[in-house]
DNA sequence: CGCAGCCTTGAGATTACTCAATCAATGTGG
DNA sequence: CCACATTGATTGAGTAATCTCAAGGCTGCG
């Protein structure tokens, strides 16, 4: 049922064309997806990018990709479906640490230790592309811009993680929910572009618990709450956003998805 | 106006008080001590840094440098005293993001957006070197393997904000007062390289609070309590670290600080 | 000596947690 | 198609932790 890492890396040198369940091959990396939304990237940039593509794995959902102090050569993009990375508390507890969509970049702050400091979980089923961490000396070497683009990107998780920090060490239940939901709405648009306040939840409440330092049970009475002060509606997979206004100044949300500056870019 | 590798060895040996207390050579630039105790750079890299190099500035304690909101052009290489930078909550609490100490780089995830999203604040009387935010474009042009280490350093940053978000909503005021006082003292032992178990402690309570999200009162609480369990002992303005195997257990502590990754470097 | 900033301590209020039971939704097999 | 199992969500009651408010003590400095 669930496969790690090392499993998949095994199978890939050993035999990298047959990869199961593999899907038919891009003629686009999916970084190149990713990038292309951010700045507009030339002939080199593309090269030097096409070099890297690997072959995109599947997962099914609920399984785990990969484990605290796996080793690691690899970053991934997301190509389809959700995932979480998380750490374990020697309580028992976890923190989910991020949630990855479609286009993100998982386990970049690895990169520079050398082994992983999350656990990577499937939540719905989907894929991702490999990205060798070998490669990203090559992309230094002759794409400069993009590696300051990749800076950039690992710039804005800090500051997106440093609102988290403020929010969840300070704030009530409710507006760590409210905050919650605020960032994934922001993220999935400026990813697929929708511009509706309806978003997919496939999170149960234990899981939105684990992200935002509550209990299920609180995550409960705060959801019913904020539903009662006609903030927000939920259906069954899905939670509606009925009054951003009110959403976001309750918890201090900024979005910081909207924009990526690259004014000192080369 | 090219430096040589040699030049800077002898300038290293020929300042023994460049660390903490003395002021280092003028000739050398902030940016170039950090980097060096991270990775042996070269002469064309030396040279690259070099001619990014800005006049230093002095502040006095409790001085604001900056303020959310404003524009800026540089990041900040804390060459001597502590600062930290803080966000301030519509509730009137304020959320300290980082404490920064001699060699510290201040300010790197505001150059993906266009203004700070923090203040800063001395804690002590100290000195900064500015660093053009447009040099880092330069950076990425003529010296790759700077900007890897670069990336390095951003990521690094982030996997100890994550490390905090996890203790800091989940963990109880011991836990995260001990925390706090850990992570001060990894990040002081990887730059003064001393490795007593007594560190000096320039915030107050109510600055400790606002570090890891409890009040001040709490916090008096949480240290008086460490104390009464023989894990620490305070001083006037010291702490001194008794059981750190305790301590670290208690909070689930891992040291960041020890290690860079350098292996996929160009 | 007296002031100001900081720390400590007490008591009650608030908030989220734990434990436990129940309800609702979803999926499965007969 | 329904009975049943499973998972997830809700609700209640009591507990534990931190917060707030407030008073008092300590220390360094003019």
């Amino acid at each position: 049922m669930s496969r790690t890492l090392s499993d998949f890396e095994a199978s890939q040198s050993g035999s990298p064309a047959a990869g199961r369940g593999g899907r038919p091959q891009r003629t686009q990396s999916c970084l190149v997806t990713k990038l292309s939304q951010l700045i507009d990237l030339s002939e080199v940039e593309l090269d030097s990018l096409s070099r890297l593509q690997t072959e995109e794995r599947d997962f099914a959902r609920d399984e785990v990709l990969f484990s605290v102090g796996d080793h690691h050569q690899d970053l991934y993009i997301v190509q389809d479906g959700w995932l979480f990375n998380a750490i374990d508390a020697p309580d028992g507890r976890r923190q989910i640490v991020n949630i990855y969509h479609p286009g993100d970049i998982i386990g970049f702050p690895d990169i520079a230790l050398s082994t992983r400091t999350t656990d990577l979980v499937a939540v719905t089923k989907g894929s991702i592309c490999p990205f060798p961490k070998s490669g990203l000396g090559t992309v230094f070497m002759e794409a400069p811009r993009l590696a300051a683009l990749l800076l950039s990107i690992a710039l804005r998780e800090e500051t997106v993680l440093i609102d988290r920090l403020r929010v969840f060490s300070r704030s009530s239940a409710q507006a760590r929910v409210a905050y919650l939901f605020l960032e994934l709405h922001a993220r999935l648009r400026s990813t697929t572009g929708d511009a509706g306040n309806t978003l997919y939840m496939p999170l149960n409440q234990h899981e939105i618990g684990d992200s935002v330092g509550l209990t299920n049970v609180s995550v409960s009475r705060a959801v019913t709450a904020l539903e009662e002060r006609g903030l927000i509606s939920t259906a069954s997979r899905e939670v509606t956003l009925l009054d951003m206004e009110e959403l976001q100044k309750m918890c201090d949300f900024e979005d910081r998805y909207a924009q990526v500056v690259t004014d000192w870019f080369p």
